[in-house]
DNA sequence: CTTAGGG
DNA sequence: CCCTAAG
């Protein structure tokens, strides 16, 4: 017994903060609505570009990249601050791919006959887009995570600070301590709003940061000074305050961007973090990115002019090392395709089996400094997309927070979610009808997951942290996701079926079709996202992001969804009406009126649990509409011209009663008005 | 939760 | 289909 359902996917419990509304209102109008998952994703892919290109490096003998947090202040006094790596630091390392895949692949083939827990493992795994990442927390690392438990804001309350290299001059730096910082966020949120210029500075956010689109590269190799200083100005220009106007200045020996040849074993924490000239973030037009690299200029700096191509002589070791290295393409494009699953399905194809692609490590290392917490862990393998990020030379201080603001959000989400999603086993549960499956070892049959479409429709997966050591995870971090719906037991192995567990086949009633008594899945009872959450719900651990006097910055915020199974949002597969639902549908209608769906469902569509009674009204409309244009311009399965004449009929009465209702209200309420309702009824 | 409409 | 303001 197959049972083809769709997946949900997504960084459970994690949402991203949202914007004001007004800014949402703007930017509704230029970019399509984008989903807390989306976001989440996107950041992650954004991540895995940005550590992709910190971690990476040609010389993939060893690279890794320490991501600390601080619990102290962090005083990013002179180069000082690299004291940085103490025994909890995490630490990212990179290695050769294959060694990964083979591990993940190669050792633990997965099969229906396998523990379905790595099958679903895999399957997560391989979701999220990150089939090649391998986390490992061990080592001292592991004990950090007490840490994190204890602060009650979360995992990384504090600000990560993206340290730089020593070279930088902290004086000039001071990103983090003196930046009376609202925030980032905050930041953006109110000095958005600047004119109308449609979404303002919140299209940072889209189109950089959750974009994914290659936007930012952090170029360590150079020392360039950050550049764009901007002019003043404008009123959408968040980063001319004050004295935010500082200038990095990234002096220093510089060495060419493709040189660096940093030494520094990373993995020795103690080691002061090895740094590879300067660190520079500049921006990049990568051929296949220019148009966003241009789109992120003009809102980051409006107004300035700065000319990107004829960003000297860095520009030169740029493209070197741009040239240099392998671009990853990372297949975004697939990694959306899992999550957004395609309404037909068809879009889904085996081109999703070759999830592994050689990893490309490159790019050059720099040291890498997130601020509090000290739970390490390890990537082996990383996936690295194009490029990203990119800032002048000269930019200011200002322009630094946002990129601040950007790495800091990546790197938390990728952190959070490598760790709840990689840092420990996870189990695998089977629920139907609410109730968990204990037993592994009664026959599908006995548990009667088998039996009627009901059961099939009661079944659920979840998928949980197994891991004693990290119980905080478990209990926190990563709710229960639940797979709605699912194989029976998985099917063939992994690497070839892999998607067939993202496909939410649907199999469409043909011909005599049952209203209702198909199998049919459902979304089930997603929850909605939420806002923003500015406050902290007590059992949800949630933060505030930005408080004033508080350094701690804005950061994913961990919702507990209210329902159980918390899955995230999808957009429903598409069901076509078969004509025996419009059948049903008009013959309801005519009964009932176009003003009580609710009756409508129950009384046609009670057993076809797809069927909302939003959705039924929702079809009346385009029965209506079918039914008004000609028979040429009406596209999918024809619908009988006579129900469609019944539609009419019936809209048209029902449309008459309405107004007749309406009147009658209207009549009531002012007793004056004596206008007889017959009138309108001719 | 339902309606009613716009997207 | 989704999203939501309203009721």
């Amino acid at each position: 017994m197959v049972l083809n359902r769709r997946l949900e996917y997504g960084f459970n419990g994690y949402q991203v903060p949202t914007m004001p509304r007004a800014a949402r209102s703007a930017r509704k109008r230029c970019s399509p609505k984008k989903k807390v998952e989306d976001y989440s994703m996107c950041a992650f892919d954004l991540l895995a570009t940005v550590a992709g290109k910190l971690l990476g490096g040609k010389d993939t003998s060893s690279p890794s990249i320490n991501l600390s947090t601080k619990h102290d202040q962090v005083a990013t006094t002179g180069g000082n601050s690299n004291e940085e790596c103490q025994s909890s630091q995490k630490q990212l390392e990179l290695q050769p791919y294959d060694q990964v895949a083979s591990e993940i692949v190669g050792s633990k083939p997965v099969t229906s006959n396998d523990d379905p827990g790595d099958y679903f493992k895999e399957a997560k795994r391989a979701a999220m887009g990150f089939t090649d990442i391998k986390v490992s927390s061990d080592g001292p690392a592991v004990v950090t995570s007490d840490k994190l438990e204890k602060n009650e804001i979360g995992h990384f309350p504090e600000s990560i600070a993206v340290d730089s290299c020593p070279n930088l001059k902290s004086s000039n730096y001071k990103l983090d301590n003196e930046i009376n910082r609202k925030n980032v966020v905050e930041l953006l949120e109110c000095s958005n709003a600047p004119q109308d210029n449609g979404p303002g500075i919140y299209s940072l956010k889209d189109q950089v940061v959750w974009d994914a689109k290659p936007l930012v590269q952090i170029s360590p190799g150079s020392n360039a000074k950050m550049s764009f200083d901007e002019e003043k100005s404008g009123p959408c220009d968040i980063f001319s305050q004050g004295k935010d106007n500082a200038v990095l200045d990234g002096k220093d020996g510089d060495k060419n961007s493709s040189g660096c040849t940093h030494r520094s074993n990373l993995k020795n924490p103690s080691s002061p973090a090895p740094c590879m000239g300067d660190r520079r973030i500049r921006k990049v037009l990568a051929s296949t990115c220019q148009k966003v690299s241009t789109k992120w200029k003009e809102k980051l700096f409006p107004r300035h002019d700065v000319d990107l191509e004829s960003d000297n002589c860095d520009k030169k070791s740029f493209y070197k090392f741009q040239g240099s290295q392998q671009i990853f393409p990372f297949k975004k494009r697939k990694f959306f395709d899992l999550n957004c699953q395609s309404n037909s399905g068809a879009d889904i194809d085996g081109d999703c089996s070759d999830g592994r692609e050689t990893p490309s490590m490159v790019g050059q290392r720099s040291p890498y400094q997130a601020a509090n917490s000290n739970v390490k862990f390890r990537i082996e393998s990383f996936r690295v997309p194009e490029l990203f990020i990119e800032i002048s030379e000269t930019a200011t201080v200002g322009s630094l927070k946002v990129l601040y603001f950007l790495l800091d959000n990546v790197l938390r989400t990728v952190m959070e979610a490598v760790s709840a999603i990689l840092g420990g086993e996870l189990r695998v549960g089977v629920v139907l009808e609410g109730k968990k499956v204990g037993d592994d070892s009664k026959t599908l049959v006995q548990t009667g997951i088998c039996h009627g479409n009901n059961q099939v429709d009661a079944l659920g997966f979840t998928l949980e942290p197994n891991s004693s050591q990290d119980v905080h995870f478990a209990t926190r971090r990563v709710g229960p996701s639940v797979f709605h719906g699912s194989t029976c037991h998985p099917r063939s192995r992994y690497s070839h079926s892999r998607t067939e567990l993202y496909e939410g086949i649907f199999d469409e009633p043909k011909g005599a079709n049952n209203l209702g008594n198909a199998a049919e899945s459902d979304r089930g009872s997603a929850t909605s996202p939420t806002d923003l959450p500015t406050k902290v719900t007590s059992d949800s651990k949630a933060l505030v992001p930005f408080s004033a006097g508080n350094r701690k910055n804005l950061v994913l915020v961990p919702v507990r969804r209210k329902s159980k199974h918390s899955e995230i949002a999808q957009r429903r597969i598409r069901r076509p009406f078969s004509v025996a639902e419009v059948e049903a549908l008009v013959q309801a209608v005519e009964k009932l009126g176009t003003g009580r769906w609710r009756d409508v469902k129950l009384r046609a569509f009670d057993s076809a649990k797809h069927r909302t009674y939003v959705d039924l009204k929702d079809k009346w409309k385009t029965l209506v509409h079918t039914a008004r244009i000609s028979p040429q311009q009406r596209r999918g399965e024809p619908v009988p011209q006579e129900l469609l004449d019944r539609v009419l009929t019936a809209h048209a009465y029902w449309s008459q009663q309405q107004a007749k209702q309406q009147l009658k209200h209207q009549y009531h309420g002012h007793h004056h008005h004596h206008q007889p309702e017959t009138r309108l009824l001719l």
